[in-house]
DNA sequence: TTGAAAGCGATACCAC
DNA sequence: GTGGTATCGCTTTCAA
């Protein structure tokens, strides 16, 4: 790796010469441009970033927090958020917390050694006292704040759209699945659901699941069909509980959507490649990840943003878990 | 940020001094080592990484490279490398590369800037000349290398298990999907299962595909059943093409594991959320990521190594489209 | 328009 | 045992 002295040497200038053509400040010559530039191309020079942000005190490094990447709702956030910075020539340094606020203290921390210049986090665990303490701008995502920014989606509105499609296309005794109840976003499609259920004329069942896995989801949803065996519809709290409660209702021999209508939430990837696919509240992932760091990347260059929650709207995609509904409704 | 300056300071001694009791290099007196964390203590403090990362010239950061996080055989790759190297006090940069050389080339290039002192990589695009000219260490992940260390599963033998669980299952008229031929561990697959059906006395018929999308296989899939409609038994080039064949045999009406049996590749977490489960040759992702950050890490320490090439055994995991075997078999 | 030099925050060599 | 200081590679005054 050549270094800036090197360059400077073949072009026959000093290094603060080659510093002004390379970050294009100041005052330079025409014909010493060309020289400098010359001599990076010959001697294939690029500038040590580690030296720079020790000078700057900042890097070109984000730190990208999130519980679990083997969770399928994660990976296209993530993506997200690595497109839009990469166009920016952010890079990411990134953490699973797995939800433990040492792991999540632990990262931030040598995230903030690494003179990381700005951070978006996934996590719901710490207390957010330990965000409002740092020093470099952070995003919230899939996560409402309301003293930080966040991008999140709207989920009052999804739970409210997956009862009305549901009960659009008839199941009469609905059963509305409760996620955990830690989760804001969780709480809010459990109230919007709730909203649209309790003034319409169907009966429903609320079910109260205290995690997102599908082992646990197998469990509930065998619980589910013994208590309210003849449940004809199901909202669940996200597309691995519906997952978990299409497997339950095939292997009772129940017809879907038939005998029973299922939406679930997020619209994972794995939600269409299901047989038969998955009807679900899509929730615009990759583009919330995007979002997020336009977002991070605003507050980096101390753009007063009067947006500081960005809500994304949420879709319902129809797939095969619920009925085709008549075309005059 | 407090700095070692402060800290040095704070205790009375002199910067060195406070280096080494950072590093526990050199002699240091019992009772200024005390002074001296107790200031640390009291200043909250802790090293600048990239100070230590500009005079070392090397940091705690190791780069990853994958194909496409949302791909959901890569997370579980990511995830034991991240776990394995936060172990040992090393972070991730990561990027995706969509097996696109440039990007490659350009992620590799602004690792080095940050000082990152190992790669790994998931990716199966750029010429290996471009990894022999690097001065970091480089681990090659799911790929195979005679030239450089690499960890990958043994797709051979994945494919005879395939095709003798198939075979012993009943299965008369198989269909063997070939998967892209740029990818080593595909051709891999596709010669062990090769190799037992061509010695066996069952039918098969070689399919061939380009790629390993869905909605490639989707096509893919309707085609085999035209052209081959009596086919019992599918090896497929991965979960994601099975999961389309499991498809196309449920929409066209075939009861599987009864009238079609169907093997996959890799066990992503998607495949055991299908219905029927899929059985499917498992590659211990997870542990192949945690065995490239070891190699790495034995590779940054000097250590030579005689093993650079790790084979992890693969499993076949049985589930629902398969028929149970005989006991007595 | 250019160069000399201070300094970012650590480490490690060399004195004492 | 401890401290002074050169050094890592770069940016940015300040003078010339």
């Amino acid at each position: 790796m050549a270094t800036i002295r090197e360059v400077a040497k073949a072009a026959g200038v000093s290094v603060a010469t080659v510093s002004r053509v390379l970050n294009e400040t100041g005052y330079v010559h025409e014909d010493t441009r060309k020289a400098v530039n010359a001599a990076i191309e010959k001697l294939n020079y690029s500038p040590n970033e580690v030296a720079r942000s020790l000078f700057k005190r900042k890097s070109k490094l984000i730190g990208l927090l999130l519980p679990d990447i083997t969770n399928p709702f994660f990976p296209l956030l993530a993506r997200g958020v690595e497109d839009e910075m990469r166009l920016h020539d952010f890079r990411i340094i990134f953490g699973n917390t797995d939800e433990d606020a040492e792991k999540e203290k632990d990262y931030i921390q040598t995230f903030q050694q690494n003179n990381v210049i700005g951070l978006i986090s996934m996590t719901n665990n710490l207390s957010k006292s330990t965000y409002d303490d740092l020093s470099i701008p952070v995003v919230f995502l899939d996560r409402t704040s309301t003293s930080l920014p966040s991008v999140y989606a709207d989920g009052m509105e999804g739970g409210r759209i997956a009862a009305k499609e549901i009960i659009k296309r008839g199941s009469k005794r609905i059963t509305l699945i409760k996620g955990p109840s830690h989760l804001q976003t969780a709480r809010d499609r459990f109230q919007g659901a709730l909203e649209v259920l309790s003034s319409s004329d169907v009966n429903f069942y609320v079910m109260t699941t205290s995690s997102f896995s599908f082992n646990d989801a197998e469990k509930w949803a065998k619980d589910l069909f013994e208590k309210y065996g003849d449940t004809d519809g199901v909202i669940a709290s996200n597309d691995i509980v519906a997952t978990a409660v299409l497997h339950e209702s095939l292997r009772s021999g129940r017809s879907i959507p038939e005998d029973i209508q299922i939406i679930g939430f997020d619209d994972i990837p794995h939600s269409a490649l299901l047989f038969p696919p998955l009807s679900t509240i899509r929730q615009p992932a990759y583009e919330m990840g995007k979002e997020a760091a336009r977002l991070l990347i605003k507050q980096i260059n101390n753009k007063k943003e009067d947006e500081q929650n960005i809500q994304l709207p949420v879709t319902f995609i129809e797939r095969s878990t619920t009925r085709k509904v008549d075309k005059n409704v």
